[in-house]
DNA sequence: TGAAGTGGGGGCCTCTTGA
DNA sequence: TCAAGAGGCCCCCACTTCA
């Protein structure tokens, strides 16, 4: 039975190579279709959606529960025991993709990100904290969160916010390999060497920055994790209406951002590891990169929108290859996707060939 | 506006590449759980879904019909307009996903596949003829209904149900270079040789196979079309409750096999080209190809089932790659997925490595 | 037998909210 | 400003239904 299982999970994953195409609509037209939709035909069962929210994070704690307890090793991710569609067909990620990862820290974080417990999503009365109730604790995740504002006191000032003590770094970088190995390896991401090599001080600072940042949290935050434990619960029937803001600190966007550069959209298993690298939840990845998205959209727009008025190109609308301006003002990454349609990733290769990498006007966070 | 909204859609296609490694939950854990689910907390708002699903035909048709007068050209693919995720990051899927289809007839063939006619969904009370209400007949579609059981007659003899006649094949067969250029392209699937190396009876009789198949509905379907047109409005009103089985057709079910072969996941693109190439609904298509997966899993466990009582290779159960058997029992295609857990599409090579597909016993339709 | 229906899961998108 | 929330859409899966 295990055997069929496994056997016919890794079933066939060649799907969805078309979605580069991404013929979307602009914001203007979805949003009065969208309004048009919302007057027109909805209002009716969002409550139930609301339960439904519940329902999947308890049918997912089940899922993930049988899976660790049926399955040992290969419950690595049980997050993705649930992505029953969206199957890819790139040699290179079934290569590292199934083995970077270890099974057992990835498999508890996921829980635990999953889950969530009252110390790491001190949001009370949202799905963070609706899910909260289950999960044992594992035994690496010490209920850090190490994205608050609280962690990094200001939050605005340099990287003088980072301590230097190295005492806890052989548990609180065990993450580390980790992140560098899945997001580095060949499944479309930067190795490290060239997606940086606009931005040195993310290159190996970036990877300083992070490992003093996980001890910077494992320092710091055990008193501030403990606060949000208790008061956790108290919020939980005080006020379950404030939301509480959440700041990712400065190494954890550093990360995020540069991950953003290497690829727009991340997949279960990536986003696993930089969860757990990051020591976030997988939600709170997926949440960053869908603004992050939003945000480069609306950037993108905003910067074509210029652009369209003042070269008033229309011969390159319908798809060619635009000849991309090194516009220092445009704090985004260089919009590949419009210069190169193709995609960025050449999975036969192993190794991703980005050659824009070197417009990047990478914002100096 | 144009502009922004094209490049904004060609956006970041790297997504989802660890997706074959998908550790399912076997069929009868799930069952329990859905079961479990079901009972605890379920029984609210099925209702709204099924609403909901007028709704999404509705916006969808909303967002064709918006991309269409908006862009032209480039509402090639008007059905993946709504494919808001899973970007894929194939170089080769990029060179040919976008321009092998062209844009008039797809476009046109999509929209009627999505919102349906009441002549080429005669079964009534479905989400078929539910979304049948606002489209305009496309000019070219001439309400041909390929896949019911009256247009091959009989259904069940070889291929001498086809007609030869070809008096209509420039019109029946303008779909069939989409078929056959996006299925037989460098996104993932055999480009006519490979794949059909084993099964000669598909190379080039599959393509006349599928010319007289287009020519022979033309010539039959027209008057069966029509009945349906009429009574598939009494069926809406007076037998919203029957539902008439569809049976596929000979020919029909030779290209969705072997495509099946090639793949076992459609992407948006691929449905449509194939869908519009078998006269199908994407929905069809869709749903055809879910029903050939189950089909093809509960296959592949009993045929596990079996080799794990005569082998017992317990060894196996930890993820290394079975040692396949040239089982000439099991009628299913080799389970690649089994023998290659890593993909067994190499886009960077822009040619299939199916290095299993000798051991191929195909079953004789 | 098999196309389609049902219900539930997951992700993405747009828009909005509120620390 | 930006992490989340809300609502909507699509695909997938398992299981079931019924011509």
């Amino acid at each position: 039975m295990q055997m069929k299982q496994r056997n016919l999970a890794a079933s066939d994953p060649e799907r969805d190579e078309e979605n580069q195409e991404y013929t979307h609509v602009p914001l203007s037209s979805r949003k009065k279709h969208t309004q048009r939709l919302n007057a027109t035909v909805n209002r009716l069962g969002w409550e139930e959606k609301k339960k439904s929210s519940r329902q999947k994070k308890l049918s997912k704690f089940l899922r993930i529960i049988r899976l660790e307890s049926n399955h040992g090793i290969q419950a690595d991710r049980p997050i993705q025991s649930t992505l029953q569609y969206c199957y890819e067909a790139r040699m290179s990620s079934a290569e590292d993709s199934g083995s970077k990862c270890s099974s057992g820290p990835i498999s508890s974080f996921t829980i635990q990100s999953i889950l969530g417990t009252a110390s790491d999503e001190p949001r009370s009365g949202t799905k963070e904290l609706s899910k909260g109730a289950p999960p044992p604790p594992p035994p690496r995740r010490r209920s850090l969160s190490v994205s608050s504002e609280e962690e990094c006191s200001g939050g605005e000032d340099s990287a003088d916010c980072f301590c230097s003590d190295t005492g806890h770094s052989e548990r609180c970088t065990q993450h580390q390999p980790h992140n560098f190995s899945c997001l580095g390896s060949g499944k479309g991401l930067l190795s490290g060497t060239e997606g940086l090599a606009r931005r040195p001080h993310l290159s190996q600072p970036l990877l300083q920055d992070y490992k003093e940042e996980q001890d910077r949290a494992c320092h710091q935050m055990s008193p501030l994790s403990d606060d949000r434990q208790t008061d956790g619960a108290d919020k939980q029937s005080n006020s379950a209406k404030k939301k509480t803001r959440t700041v990712f600190s400065r190494s954890q966007v550093y990360q995020l951002e540069s991950t953003f550069d290497m690829k727009r959209y991340l997949s279960s298993s990536e986003r696993a590891c930089l969860a757990s690298s990051l020591q976030l939840t997988e939600t709170q990845v997926k949440t960053w990169f869908q603004n992050r998205r939003n945000k480069w959209k609306r950037q993108l727009s905003a910067e074509l929108e210029a652009a369209n008025m003042a070269h008033a190109s229309a011969q390159t609308l319908v798809g060619m290859p635009l000849v991309f301006r090194d516009n220092n003002l445009l704090r985004v990454p260089v919009p590949r996707s419009i210069a190169f349609p193709t995609p960025l990733y050449y999975p036969g290769s192993n190794l991703p060939a980005l050659p824009l990498y070197n417009l990047y006007n990478k914002i100096e966070y």
